[in-house]
DNA sequence: TAACTTTCGTATAGAACTATACAAAAGTCA
DNA sequence: TGACTTTTGTATAGTTCTATACGAAAGTTA
């Protein structure tokens, strides 16, 4: 059977509540359509099975104050990793997403994924260790990776900067070391972006996120989701050819990000001898006022706004976050970013657009990948199934 | 109440029915994961409601053979209208969105929006006519219209080519002379990737089309639907800007649409003394093997195709269909397309993408505009409720 | 033809869900 | 304080849906 036994899931209701799209008695039985017994009975189930608690009471509208629920923060631990091409982090959160505990790492991808997955796992034992928590804790892992993930199967697909990964099913290394968890993998711009849109911006159904790092990425998110495309490589800003005959480090020549991306910025301020090494010393040169990297700055930024006003055309939508570290920048480039994204872009879809910085800065990842945790261990068919009598 | 009293509602089995999901008994019920019993009860109440019919048998796999149900086609008629900028086209179709009569006329859309719909109106009374068809048949009406809709509320959406027509109700007009029909409404090219998608292209959940006429459009479907962004302008591809000095139609400078299309082609044709009037000339001159006209299309080819390889970055779509007028010349220009995109995008999205002529032609609009009125009249909410005892 | 398979209809019992009524709890307001 | 409102719990009856069993219909296969 495809389909669940009980059509009144408490998977369902658990949606609602932890979405915040009802979190009273009332306000589910108004947006649920069930009969109040029916979610009364939901709830007691949830309630039995610790997935939600009674956090407080709604302002009186002139009678009894309604009750309301929200999911238990502390009915299981989410394990967490935000997976980068130079730079990785990984964390504990609780059922909420708050994330409680965090690390953090330069491994260049390059190494080998197995070194990544390696050290995240010792560090899970050092970060469980000082929480007092056991593996048996863990019910979710979400993980963000740097390349495409096949939204069908979980493989990496042909990643640009993971060769000899292809198919890889990284789900399997978690299952493996956390057999009570769920796991859920996506490609690490992906899990950003959910980060920022729950998180910061849920008023919009329809939002992209830009990652200015040392390379260029982007993500797409349609009504809570992130967009994957026909093989997980929907979002991609970043390895379009745009011009040039520059070697991108994914073997294609010419993309945006061997174009105008940090990796451009570090390769030219290197010609000019400068030392440089990750996107964080290219911010440092910039604070410093060094006239080279401001220089390399406003071209890229011009290259990127450009490619972002295409994807503007493209998928129209609302809001637009630039994240990454050279977001950190702020203004010095989100300026120019706008002006090159103005320019390009039809006036009329500029005025219903919102271009921003992310407001998680560098742990957006570590914390849309609680968020994809979350959203695994809260499958409505899982949840149902697993709170009936 | 926002949700159904009843769970197993009739209107859920038959978009199983419709999309072909699911079409005998046995296939219902494992795929609703509903009882026989119940599965036979809402079949029964779609017969009654006359909205399916029995069309055959499965070939027996060693007993009794299945039942198939299908949707039945003679359950209500649709109107369609495919309005485009400078041409459009009408038709009636039966319930199954098989056309059965169509009319088209050349008007340009900047004489008014009001003219086109009064001819719209007027030839549907020849045409209902002709078929001995009342306007209480008339069930749904299907509408394409050459700009934005906003998603939410079905206005238009400052349409670039439709100046003054900014925040009007297309469905207004029809409901007050159709009462019966319910009317839904979307941008052109959404309506023309509608068609091709359903029709052609069923095995791919995203899919992307790009038509070529005098002007370009574009349009993105996602798991069956099309994608609309925030205000109802995803997928335009016509209107970034691009290079060049040129004013498009739509008020700004530069756009693909104003360099790179069938406007552009006209406008140097022109300028070099043709006459030529609609995207039908340009693919005539072409025909004849008129150097000038296959250079600007080649170089055309190019900018579009650069363009599309944004598109597939950034939407991985499973196919690209290139429509519209200008793709009636065939390899002509999907061979210097195709070129431009695979010089611009990385071998592994290139592997999986197919880039094709439309199937349906011209009349792909008029087609995705009765799925449109299909979908419409077959909503799940409106069919349980009227299909309950 | 006989044995077997799959589909389909119906009958029955029981589980799940709704509707309704009533009462209690917990507020507001004059 | 008393009248009113909203929320919540519970009991009862009735409806909807499921599970199961049985049999008939309509095939295939040896």
């Amino acid at each position: 059977m495809t389909a669940p036994t009980f059509v009144t899931g408490s998977g369902i209701m658990l949606g609602y509540i932890r979405s915040g799209t009802a979190r009273t008695r009332t306000e589910l039985v108004a947006q649920l359509g069930w009969s109040r017994v029916t979610v009364g009975k939901r709830l007691d189930e949830l309630m039995d099975a610790r997935l939600i608690v009674a956090s407080g009471q709604r302002d009186s509208t002139g009678g009894r104050r309604a009750e309301i629920f929200e999911l238990n923060k502390d009915a299981g631990f989410l394990l967490t990793a935000d997976i980068g091409g130079s730079h990785s982090r990984v964390g504990v959160s609780d059922l909420a997403a708050n994330v409680l505990v965090e690390a953090e790492v330069d491994i260049d991808i390059a190494t080998g994924l197995d070194r990544v997955l390696t050290w995240a796992h010792e560090v899970y034992g050092h970060l469980l260790d000082s929480l007092g928590i056991g593996v048996s804790d863990i019910v979710g892992i979400g993980v963000g990776v740097p390349g495409p993930v096949d939204p069908a199967t979980g493989r990496l697909v042909n990643p640009p900067i993971m060769p000899g990964w292809d198919g890889v099913l990284v789900a399997d290394y978690f299952h493996e070391r956390y057999p009570d968890a769920v796991v859920a993998v996506d490609r690490d711009v992906n899990i950003m972006a959910l980060g920022e849109q729950r998180q910061a911006w849920p008023e919009h159904q329809t939002f992209a996120l830009v990652k200015l790092g040392l390379g260029v990425g982007s993500a797409l998110i349609l009504d809570g989701q992130a967009a994957h495309g026909a093989i997980g490589a929907a979002g991609d800003l970043g390895h379009i050819r745009h011009g040039g005959e520059e070697i991108c480090r994914c073997g294609s020549r010419g993309c945006l990000e061997a174009t105008a991306s940090g990796w451009a910025i570090r390769r030219e301020l290197k010609k000019l001898g400068y030392s440089v090494n990750t996107s964080r010393d290219i911010v440092a040169l910039a604070h410093d006022g060094n006239q080279d990297t401001l220089r390399l700055l406003a071209d890229m930024c011009t290259q990127v706004g450009h490619s972002i006003a295409d994807l503007v055309g493209l998928f129209n939508p609302g809001v637009v976050v630039i994240g990454g570290n050279l977001a950190n920048l702020g203004d010095l480039i989100l300026n120019p970013i706008r002006a090159a994204v103005v320019e390009r872009v039809p006036s009329y879809l500029i005025d219903q657009l919102v271009i921003a910085p992310g407001k998680l800065g560098g742990r957006a990842g570590v914390f849309g990948a609680a968020i994809l945790a979350q959203d695994a261990v809260c499958d409505p068919d899982r949840v149902s199934l697993a709170t009936r009598g």
